[in-house]
DNA sequence: TTGTCCATGTAAAAAGTTACATGATTCG
DNA sequence: CGAATCATGTAACTTTTTACATGGACAA
């Protein structure tokens, strides 16, 4: 029986499995909103992966009891899924960046200036909001200090992770006000010289 | 004939025609790294697409002569492609984060420092290089720099995009600066100097 | 003559999203 | 008594990746 091999998606569940057993809802909410966790996955991806990593033996499942039609199950992390996501994370890395924003950015020469500034504070709105969650976050850090501290404890990564989201919703915002400040005076860095300037 | 669904791939597209008639291969050159450009796709993607938005009237084949076995194809975009990449531009933005190298992150607290450490540094090591790459990049619109400062020019906007990834770059640097200085002297109380801190 | 770049396509597989489907409990 | 939350799954579809396939031009 050669290695099953895994995907991002089951190395992404083995991840929040190895702090502590959860169920597959669990895993969904925690995969849901991508806060401190730069990832995320329906529960329609997460049952049948969840299967897949039981088969694979990465994860053990046991029934509890709980609501609805079907078996509630707790799923653990097993020593093999363990030294898996071990091996895993310091495998090589290439990664693709992928922003619709910037996609659109990248058009809005094409706006006229009062549209393009709408859609830009839209934007510094969403990002305002996202580091309000993650000020939240961050509070809760502050009751397990020592373990902050801890490089071999999970949440010194997990700080570690929110530390950069944050750092990236307040540079996203400073552009955005960058970019605001330059639509609204266009020319105003030198002394205007070409033609054509006022088209709008 | 009600309107065909472009999805964001179609608009990528659309957006990069929209500054000038490219072929298939001009587009998936541009596509394969994401230089100031944060979007990637393959020549197995692109070609398709290209037929789709063809059949739908965003853009217009014309043939030019050129090597290999098929004819080369220059696409250009139509009034109606540049309507609707208009539209598109602003229309409401919901984005999902994903990023391996947080997620890689999350499971430092599993490795041992030094491959921690290492790990760190091979990606520092990757911004460094990305950070050279927009350096010069940025040096080319010193030579338009009219445009540049002009929000109706492709350049304005280009250069808003690339602007914000030197500054993820340097800000991903910075970060990793600091994580590295947490994990090589853990349990230390020093005052508070995260990338984050006091910037803007 | 071997390899890289130009140039275009198709096929198969993997990953991700949206929709369908069931049913218990709890709160207003 | 209806809506939200808990809880798990499947099916259909879209998107993305990887691999297959062809062939000319040009340089080491």
């Amino acid at each position: 029986m050669d290695e099953v091999t895994v995907g991002i998606l089951g190395y992404a569940i083995l991840g929040l499995l190895a702090t502590k057993p959860r169920t597959g809802y669990e895993l969904a909410q925690a995969m849901k909103t991508p806060i401190g966790y730069m990832w995320t996955a329906r529960h329609s991806q997460i049952y049948p992966e969840l299967a897949r990593l039981e088969r694979a033996g990465l994860v053990e499942a046991s029934v509890i009891d709980g609501p609805g039609p079907r078996d509630t199950k707790r799923y653990t992390i097993t020593e093999m899924g363990l030294r898996r996501l071990e091996e895993w994370t310091d495998s090589p890395l290439t990664e693709v960046a992928r922003s619709e924003f910037m996609l659109r950015v990248r058009c809005l020469w094409l706006l006229p200036p009062e549209r393009a500034r709408e859609f830009l504070l839209t934007q510094r709105r969403y990002y305002e909001k996202r580091r309000e969650t993650y000020a939240y976050e961050e509070a809760s850090f502050a009751l397990v200090e020592d373990e902050v501290d801890d490089p071999s404890s999970p949440y010194f990564a997990q700080n570690a992770t929110l530390r950069y989201g944050m750092m990236r919703v307040n540079d996203t915002i400073a552009w955005c006000d960058w970019l605001l400040d330059r639509l609204e005076r266009p020319s105003s860095r030198r002394p205007r010289t070409g033609p054509n300037r006022a088209k709008y």
